[in-house]
DNA sequence: ATGGTGTGCAACATCGATTGTGCAAACTCC
DNA sequence: GGAGTTTGCACAATCGATGTTGCACACCAT
């Protein structure tokens, strides 16, 4: 019990009367195309087990140059990254390999050294998610030559997932505005009488994309859009807390809808939101590109997108393993449409396009 | 350039006219120890430096049997234990290590497997979180002399860092119960008059500790318990829905206040109590044992105790990096007193044993 | 008996870094 | 100038697992 611990197959090896060779082979499971007899095998198993023996990876490692781990690099544990995090967990292990996961706070020196750190311990894929440097990261991966792929921000070099950020945008303005009509009866045109669009970081295609698709929309349904109406300045919640109030000031009020884009500046808005009475909150059509259970629960309705995090995790393990050539895939999001009285949510998947039909359809 | 990769201290030996073992002194940083020149260790790292050689680190952890590796096990990515990841990563990276999170789905076997693994894997230090079977595991680490260390869920055989439950529920109860006394401008004798316990799990120490705080202060408060107040079936959301709808059908209505353990708890209630009128909602004292930025912006006010995650993983490293024996050493946590006009928190730390004074005292 | 074919396993080199040991050359000191 | 010390580095063993090579033996057919 108290001996030293740390059995190798050397030491399983005196024990069987084996050689370290043969007992490797017996417990790495290529003793059938070693030609070991089945009982010799079986004998050293049964050794190895009640000596609670266990592989050195780190040696195995070395030998074969293969790691068996699998890492993910995300910019934070918000809700978005952690439930991708959480699918890859789960996708990692169902191959029997390592998830690591780390997070890079959005920063890309710490992104490169994070990736240099990984190629040393010869990990055997690597996801990124969020990235902020993705060119040179991909760059960075091929030299050493370690398969990868990027998940919601994509990257020309390599195979990327992302959602339809577009089309996601696009819907997700229709039924703002569709709301606003059931609200409003009608809309006028003054200033507040339209939506906008609050937060993001227009260097970030997702963010451009989300733009592009509201662009559209509102040109659509309002024949123009003045670029005043996107406020796409901040992920940061302090800054969307200030921008909104600006934005009430200005107007002398709220606007008639809202496109919020990301949880973070839906928690910003919200703390100015929740000093305002009911009435007002009442008039104005809320829409926030991101997920949040509570959301449903606001004293306000208030319609949400929502990637599908495992899709995208699936659909990046598909390409990975394909060996895609660089190409971006988009996976279409969902959205929880929000009952205007209830605030009870309604679940639509979406079709690539639906949008442009004008209508939202459910798939087959 | 498109030359073979992989860089070894035998490459830049021969590149640099000296033998590996000096390479390897003048790269790790012993060479001073070794004595080697200077000018020789330079030499040899700016050649490395520009060869972008990176030492292969399954040799060298073969090698030294320390990996730079420490391991975090947490049940899932919810808000509390994304939190913890959150500042595990910064202190482990800090220390110039790499940290490894790997959630284990509340999965016992998933669990041993998982530490089997890395057991394997030289890891230098595991935490675990919210762990399902804390002393096996510990046994496990013992086996493998793998220090370790508990957070949130203590072990009996090595040191744990925990929120203080026990205290924080006893302190959310007297909140709750003081909004009651404000909404109601005095309390009746009704089985409605009282404040019940909602969600959790009473086969674990967090749970009972926290029903032990609540017992104490409704005793202290009200002169008694009746076990019926305390619903601690469940952490699941959706049976939390359930529980609270059958609670307002048998009191036929809501009670005056809800102690609600935990923020999937909380996301299941408040399914239900979205459905309620504004003036049901208005007549019940909310407090959550857990922190949710949304909680704040509800249409009603509701106290929140939030679990301080750095302190409790900054003190889980002291206790390791002190070689501490088993102690469980206890961290208080922090309560967001919801103003009942406003729905604006004020947050205030707790001392220890601060609630038996009958007050919140503010530490100095 | 002889050669040919399988079968079952042991020997040994190897992955890349670390580290104890040894040994020249340079440098002291009397 | 010879003994002793220091400086600067190379050699070689080692961590534990893998996989190629090769050898001994058994079995079969001619």
């Amino acid at each position: 019990m108290t001996e030293k611990n740390k059995k190798t197959i050397y030491d399983i090896a005196l024990r069987a009367g084996a050689s370290p060779s043969t007992v490797s082979a017996a417990l790495n499971g290529t003793w059938k195309k070693r030609r070991i007899a089945q009982a010799t095998a079986e004998r050293i198993i049964g050794i190895a087990n009640d000596d609670g023996y266990s592989a050195n990876l780190q040696a195995r490692a070395l030998r074969t140059s293969r790691s068996g781990l699998v890492a993910l690099l995300m910019p934070e544990y918000n809700r978005f990254f952690s439930n991708i995090a959480q699918t890859f967990s789960r996708e990692v292990r169902a191959r029997n390999q390592c998830p690591i996961i780390i997070s890079t706070e959005r920063n890309p020196d710490e992104e490169r050294a994070t990736v240099a750190d990984l190629t040393s311990w010869s990990i055997d894929a690597l996801f990124f998610v969020g990235s902020v440097a993705p060119e040179e990261l991909s760059l960075q991966c091929q030299a050493a030559e370690i398969p990868h792929v990027f998940v919601d921000q994509p990257c020309a070099l390599a195979p990327s997932v992302i959602t339809d950020n577009r089309n996601g945008a696009r819907i997700l303005t229709q039924e703002i505005s569709r709301s606003m009509m059931r609200l409003a009866g009608g809309i006028g045109t003054g200033p507040r009488d339209t939506i906008y669009f609050l937060g993001g970081d227009r260097s970030l295609p997702s963010t451009r994309n989300r733009v592009a698709g509201f662009s559209d929309e509102m040109i659509a349904q309002f024949g123009r859009l003045d670029p005043g109406q996107v406020l796409a300045t901040t992920y940061d919640m302090d800054v969307a807390t200030q921008t909104i109030s600006d934005l009430y000031e200005r107007l002398g009020g709220l606007p008639r809808g809202l496109f919020i884009n990301s949880d973070s500046v839906f928690e910003g808005a919200l703390r100015f939101l929740a000093t305002l009475p009911e009435d007002e909150l009442n008039a104005c059509a809320f829409g926030c590109f991101d997920y949040e259970p509570f959301g449903q629960l606001l004293r306000f309705p208030v319609h949400m997108i929502r990637q599908r995090h495992k899709m995208l995790v699936q659909r990046a393990f598909a390409l990975l393993e394909s060996n895609s050539p660089p190409v971006i895939e988009q996976v279409q999001p969902e959205i929880y449409r929000a009952g205007v009285m209830t605030g009870q949510a309604t679940v639509v998947p979406i079709r690539p396009g639906a949008a442009s039909s004008g209508e939202i359809t459910n798939p087959v």
